[in-house]
DNA sequence: ATGAAAGCGCTAACAC
DNA sequence: GTGTTAGCGCTTTCAT
């Protein structure tokens, strides 16, 4: 509910005449707004009450021109329903809030020449007072110099410019994880059916898998590529359902897994008895589909605000160090698409 | 790339700059870059050069507080990853972007008390010059009188203030459509899975369920209720398995569909040759699943797009008539999941 | 086709 | 504790 803040003259109230319905000078309006100290508890109140009285909101628009500031942090984010960057979106969002601060988005498309360069520069337009790069793939070197902290959500700090932090590189380790489970079950190998190549999170997960394998001295298979969706899972699969010796497959995330599953299943190679296959990212169906998926757990709230808490940290004290970002843990699910390789 | 901007001093540089760089006024400066008619193209060429050189920025704030427009518009969105939520925040970035509008970002948690009105509340002092509200849930009427235009998305008028326009109430007609087909497979009635009542969009579909079942004076089994998530699917499928009667199910969304389908696999009853099951939205991975399934879809891009339209001729055109909807096409996609009841 | 002057509604710096 | 005075960098209106 919202009273129509009825000035004379139909236009929004302004703190002046907030000033003056409560007898007090518009600067002080502005120190009850702000939460400055010094202000007696009886001039708050009549404040807030005549505040109140006319509807009134502050303006951001003037406040930010005055201050310099505008309370407000620009998000690049990738223009897919995916679930990874949605759930990032998310916790970005609730951060930033927590914090005080708004969010203003700007998706690229994949493809989009110059994306996230024209992404930033739109954002820097829009003046906010940092930036969070979620999941960026690469289009050529991105060197852009920007005047605000930069968080890159989901790859190594690779962006020019001199303040930026990033978190969320534990991707590697969490394939890792996953490889070595197929491993531990028996397999003498395993598959990989990676991500696109130009995004950071492809890279990182093919190389854990990779590592796990070289660790271990096993043979390492040819890489699959795919394109994230569960349509490239089943390509994918048909190929990889045509090879006798594939026992075990980790997919770079969990819809390319499930379309995996279904090539084998309709090719006749019973998952997980003849086929092991690990997902990536634990979607909410990833329990429910037949059979339910092993894969690995991304905090992606907890990246986020972690992320979070390192950009605003550096937009408001831009001399202290930069803090270390704390890796999130590592999970990983085991349900009912994985087991030791048949015998035979 | 981005060139430093070197002024002396280490501030950004302002029109000022520009103007006398390219030795003419200020107001200048302003009328090539807003792309204002009556400048020669040598002005305009000498002024775009400069600004170049400068590597100056417009900025917004100063903008928006002379003008009193911030071209920007204000979404409110639930914070979920879901699909269909996810898939319509992309279609409004894009549509605004196109229209030249940016986009700040409010989501509204489930539950959040008041959270539609607060959310509302912060675009509008953030300026916004319209809102969206996406798939909106009601938490007791909503009625607050706002200034500027809203669209909202998925749901039927019910916002109070004069300039609300509506797209995407078409799902009614989605969901019936997946009735019929079901109906005309031969199952003598349709079993429905709800979403969460509070939300418009589970409505919507419940009441599509039962226009297509009254329509052909079939008997309306007791619905159950949902909460979009495959896990409460499950839990519904359960009930469903324990019930001989039932050959026929439309889930209000695919991931619930998912979870039912999983429940009924457990409990030993065949889908599509025990029960039918049909889902809503058609979610990437809904043909990859076992059994791949049938479902509809709603076209989020299309609604999205239509809707920012309107919006965007409600902000800028105060006075036209509110268009119409152009309702968006409908699409049941029929898979493998359903099939005729058996014959017993 | 171009320029000069006057604000938009706030915060910053300083005075009292 | 509270008030005064200047801008912040643009767009607007009106001259020319």
């Amino acid at each position: 509910m919202t009273s129509a803040g009825g000035r004379p003259g139909g236009t929004a109230p302004r703190s002046v005449d907030v000033a003056r319905l409560a007898g007090v000078s518009q600067k002080t309006v502005s120190r009850v707004l702000n939460g400055e100290r010094y202000v007696s508890d009886d001039v708050r109140r009549r404040v807030l009450d005549a505040a109140g009285e006319l509807g009134y909101r502050l303006n951001s628009a003037a406040r930010a021109l005055a201050s310099g500031r505008t309370r407000s942090i620009g998000v690049v984010t990738l223009g897919t329903a995916l679930y990874g960057p949605a759930s990032l979106l998310i916790g970005v969002e609730r951060a930033a809030r927590d914090a005080g601060y708004a969010l203003r988005v700007v998706n690229t498309l994949e493809g989009d020449p110059g994306g996230v360069v024209g992404a930033v520069e739109s954002l820097l337009e829009q003046g906010v007072d940092g930036i969070v790069v979620s999941e960026p793939i690469d289009e050529g070197a991105v060197s852009l110099s920007v005047d605000v902290p930069v968080l890159v959500l989901g790859a190594p700090v690779t962006f020019g410019g001199t303040r930026t932090v990033a978190t969320g590189v534990g991707a590697e380790l969490l394939a890792r994880t996953a490889t070595e489970h197929l491993l531990d079950l028996g397999h003498a190998t395993v598959h990989h059916l990676a991500g696109p190549e130009r995004w950071f999170a492809a890279r990182d997960r093919t190389e854990g898998w990779r590592s796990a394998l070289t660790a271990r001295g096993r043979e390492r298979p040819a890489v699959l590529a795919g394109d994230w969706s569960a349509a490239s899972g089943y390509e994918a699969g048909r190929t990889l359902a045509a090879d006798g010796d594939v026992t075990a497959v980790f997919a770079a995330n969990d819809d390319m897994a499930i379309g995996v599953i279904r090539a084998l299943t309709e090719a006749g190679r019973r998952v997980p008895d003849d086929v092991s296959v690990v997902g990536f990212d634990d979607i909410p169906v990833a329990a429910y589909v037949t059979p339910p998926l092993t894969t690995v757990r991304q905090p992606f709230d907890a990246v986020a605000r972690e992320g979070l808490r390192l950009l605003v940290r550096a937009i408001e004290k831009p001399d202290a160090e930069p803090a270390p970002a704390n890796d999130p843990p590592v999970e990983l699910v085991v349900r009912a698409s994985t087991a030791p390789p048949p015998t035979r």
